[in-house]
DNA sequence: GTCTATATCTAGATAGAC
DNA sequence: GTCTATCTAGATATAGAC
């Protein structure tokens, strides 16, 4: 197995393993058995287990990044949501590790606690901001207080998609179609908030989309 | 310390490490120290940590069923919903430590696994029924596919507000201010499809509890 | 029923040869 | 850089006295 670089080898391998069976259930044996190397060797590597997990959660965060800058003075209609949602659950399900066990992770590495947290506030002023965007390109019309309880169910989709649609349909739905759902179920959640005409144009859109994926 | 059941004790001691530190970090020592008591004693009245963990589940099980109950007939008006999320929020607040690691949980518990996909369908049914009783109430319309889509958004908050809450606004909220605001949430999911003039009114209400919650 | 002492097992992590 | 062998810690669970 004449392979490049071993971190990187280690990194991969993990990260499958990870999403597989979920980041407990995988030791670091485990890691240097399917990696076909020597548990010394990938110690040799990474200090820790946990900074394989930091350092791949660092890689999410590079990627993901980019994907939630949304100024606060953007113009968006409606159907701008759905590449800006499509882009970031094909990330999520990259590493959807992450999103299976957070109140696990962030409780035994405290460094990802904080990392975590501020990530989540940068999404929820991302949804804010989409919001805001809509607004401005006069498509959405909604009261202050209600604006911020939608951003909150928006971030809750975001954030919980993926071990939702584990434990509802085990096996049943490959990943884009997971995706295709969540995603439908995020778009749902602001469409009645939309001004006509762009309300009933996007809904018929939405529902067009939904039954082509399924 | 004169006690009542021994049993009795180690469940609660139990409960109330799981809902602080979270299960897996809580180990069979730090029950027996907290309930005072030793190790070997707590492995007289229970054969594993999973056997507590279980009858635990079994004991929120027994007393959550009642709650999702609901008739496919029944005739709903929207301030209906309120006391029932209440009582079932209260009674998931009092476990919550089976909402913070569900995917660990179920992947460590394999009996607990089949439970809790169970309850979900349930609990999914549950607010099937329950819009359908808005519908059946002359208060709410929408269209079937929308429908589905709304209940399972219901459905993902309902499962995730706790992690959400702790995620979120660590410290900020205690349980009974983090309830309100998920409640609410809910209740907004569901607030612009009703009819006229049940919804300005619902709309109304709805402000007047955030707010003197706050 | 309850205790102390201990067995067992597993996972993360290290030492030292090659 | 990589290996084999091993250490260590901590967690579940058991044995046997009281």
């Amino acid at each position: 197995m004449a392979r490049r670089n071993t971190r990187e080898l280690i990194l991969e391998t993990s990260l499958g393993l990870f999403n597989e069976f979920g980041e407990p259930n995988v030791t670091t044996n485990h890691i240097a058995d399917e990696a076909d190397i020597s548990p010394g060797n990938l110690y040799y590597h990474f200090r820790s287990k946990n900074d394989i997990v930091l350092e791949l959660f660092k890689r999410f965060l590079v990627r993901f990044q980019p994907l939630i800058d949304i100024p606060e003075d953007v113009l968006l209609q409606p159907e701008d949501l759905w590449i800006q949602l499509h882009l970031s659950f094909e990330l999520k399900s990259e590493y959807r590790f992450i999103y299976r066990n957070m109140a696990d992770l962030t409780a035994r590495v405290p460094d990802l606690e904080r990392a975590l947290r501020g990530l989540l506030q940068r999404e929820r002023k991302a949804a804010w901001n989409s919001l805001t965007g809509l607004e401005q390109a006069g498509a959405l019309q909604i009261e202050k207080h209600e604006k911020q309880l939608l951003a909150d169910s928006i971030l809750l989709n975001l954030t919980y998609w993926i071990p939702f649609a584990e434990l509802t349909e085990p096996g049943r739905l490959d990943d884009s179609q997971a995706q295709v759902v969540a995603i439908a179920r995020v778009l749902q959640l602001v469409t009645p908030w939309l001004r006509q005409p762009q309300q009933d144009q996007f809904r018929t859109l939405a529902l067009a989309y939904l039954s082509h994926s399924s």
